[in-house]
DNA sequence: GCCCAGGTGAAGC
DNA sequence: GCTTCACATGGG
């Protein structure tokens, strides 16, 4: 049975602090629903009493890549018992009740994350409209719909060049991005692969690429390849760590990151979520 | 104008 | 080792 719509079946799911939390960049308000674009497909999302309600342009006989980008089978009670039991913790879970992690596509992840450096929120969902406007493959939208755009392969990326990723606004970035999606391109750099090994792995095969660092090679493994125990550390949470965890005294960026690695456990990504949505929505 | 932004890499102590 | 700086661009 295909149809355009489905109710996905979910509770404890705060469906707009999720995809407006800074861990995806295209999403878009359309009054009390969400649109945006999964791999090629449009879809339009809400929050319904049961559930989620999905809607989609052309008929749909499996939805498992919308439940698996969703993370909807998650049980969140269970992540949430894996968190340390600390105040500051307990007190941002209590607060964002019901956020969520996705499971992203792993090039648009790793390409996004590229483009996040020094960048605010608002700014980076700017510069990743501009790119898949001017360079994605246009995708069939129901009517009235404005037009919606996939996000530009590696290999339609390869083809342009640093002055044409530079008109979108990634500035100092540009660079990186084309080299990168030159090497995928190319089959010198495999973006699913470093998904199937160990995460000391995975990391560091992130890290080859230039304008990857920890930071961003943890926002990909656990925005896009499930690993849950990656914990990525930027100006935020920085802040939230400080003020929450050493509120006495100032704390190193050695110490910092020491903390964050070590105490969060395996459930840490989705910690780290909450911590950086509380921070960044509650004061 | 000024400071900062989901950083990184290179250069300087 | 750790600290400082350049790197584009735009929001507040």
């Amino acid at each position: 049975m295909s149809a355009r719509e489905t109710l996905i079946p979910v509770c404890d799911y705060d469906l707009a602090a999720t995809l407006d939390s800074g861990q995806a960049f295209r999403w878009q308000r359309r009054g009390k629903a969400w649109a945006g674009v999964i791999g090629r497909r449009w879809v339009r999302l809400e929050a319904v009493h049961a559930g989620i309600r999905a809607e989609t342009t052309e008929p749909v006989a499996d939805w498992h890549w919308l439940t698996d980008y969703l993370q909807s089978d998650v049980d969140l009670t269970a992540v949430i018992q894996a968190f340390p039991d600390d105040p500051p913790l307990q007190q941002a879970v209590t607060a964002c009740r019901g956020l969520r992690l996705l499971r992203q596509e792993p090039w648009e992840c790793l390409a996004s994350f590229m483009l996040s450096s020094t960048k605010q929120i608002v700014q980076i969902r700017q510069i990743i409209a501009t790119l898949c406007e001017q360079h994605g493959t246009t995708l069939a939208v129901p009517g009235g719909e404005p037009p919606a755009f996939a996000f530009p392969t590696p290999a339609q990326i390869a083809g342009l060049s640093e002055v044409q990723l530079r008109a979108c606004k990634m500035g100092f970035r540009a660079p990186n991005l084309l080299a990168a999606a030159r090497m995928v391109a190319e089959g010198a750099f495999d973006p699913e692969r470093w998904r199937t090994r160990p995460l000391a792995e995975a990391r560091a095969e992130l890290m080859q690429l230039r304008g990857v660092g920890g930071k961003i090679a943890d926002c990909v493994l656990l925005f896009a390849g499930g690993f849950n125990e990656a914990f990525p550390v930027d100006v935020w949470i920085k802040k939230a760590l400080q003020e929450l965890y050493f509120p006495r005294r100032r704390a190193s960026e050695k110490r910092l990151q020491q903390f964050a690695a070590t105490h969060f456990g395996p459930q840490g990504g989705y910690a780290q979520q909450y911590l950086f949505h509380y921070r960044r929505t509650m004061k």
